[in-house]
DNA sequence: CCCATCTATATCACCCAGCTATATAGACAG
DNA sequence: CTGTCTATATAGCTGGGTGATATAGATGGG
């Protein structure tokens, strides 16, 4: 059923744009349903605090860049944050213009809460699937996952 | 405590949660790359452009309804896309208050150009990746996509 | 037939969250 | 010390969301 490989020579300028429609396709359905619940809470500031948790205490502008919104923006992310004891600000000893922000131990929590409730939804979903699907998508994932962080890593990272 | 099928410890699945959170990743990380892209448009207009076109004209509440937004969100939703040329109104013959709302051409073109754009974007990505990989994901694609979208068909439809 | 009520949409007032432009405070070179 | 550069904050604007409510058309009982 796949064009891609019948047998031929390796063609990627063939494949390339069907695989990269497939993973389009398959992380757009996905995520609709992941952001029917988002508690009140906007990507932006998910994705700031996330993170947060990862890279630890960070320049607000840093946080802003990285994030690809703009800096006032990310002033007023943080004081969100802040307003509701997720993340906190601190000066830099070196250089007192500089706001360092951190994750605190409640935006961990509430993170690691968020992602439990995702993986429920998504369990959820997948329950009503017969287990070979199950088991397909298990080896499926195990071949995709670590070469789409490759992927995004690599992006990121240039 | 938070084990779905409890009483079975070895392999009742291949891990249920641990699919889910591979699936998650996998969206959450893609999507996050596709989201820096969105040209002026946000996330429920592209979304309630992309049913207008899988599902013809429909009622503005009904689209409301199914994108999981208000009511007077949607009617400024929609004033937003007929003012671009994106959507059109016109009144249901049988029932006056009626508002019946459709994609134009002009709709069609933009969503074909972003979708264009989006895997462009991702087979930018895979570009820079050696081909066994290329490869290994597009059949690993093959295997995730059919049962993801009978996932998603399934929850959607109940 | 008319009136009460229900329904589909529009409007209003408000809030959140993004942007640009600009102000302020600290760093640092000359 | 002063001019300039940099990190953050503030101000004003816009878009896009909400609930409450107004309005026009539909509908059913007396």
């Amino acid at each position: 059923m796949s064009d891609i490989d019948g047998g031929m020579d390796e063609t990627p300028e063939e494949g390339l744009p069907e695989v990269a429609a497939e993973l389009n396709e398959l992380a757009t359905g996905l995520v609709r349903h992941l952001l029917s619940d988002r508690q009140g809470m906007s990507l932006n500031t998910v994705a700031a605090l996330g993170r947060l948790e990862r890279e630890g205490p960070i320049r607000l502008t840093a946080l802003a860049a990285a994030e690809g919104i703009a800096q006032p923006s990310m002033t007023a992310l943080v004081q969100r944050l802040e307003r509701q004891g997720l993340a906190s600000r601190s000066a830099d000893p070196a250089d007192g213009r500089v706001c360092l922000v951190a994750i605190t131990g409640a935006g961990r929590e509430l993170l690691a809460e968020r992602h439990r409730a995702q993986r429920a939804r998504v369990a959820g979903l997948l329950a009503a699937l017969p287990e070979q699907d199950v088991q397909a998508l298990s080896e499926a994932m195990d071949t995709a996952l670590p070469i789409v962080r490759r992927m995004l890593r690599g992006e990121s990272a240039s």
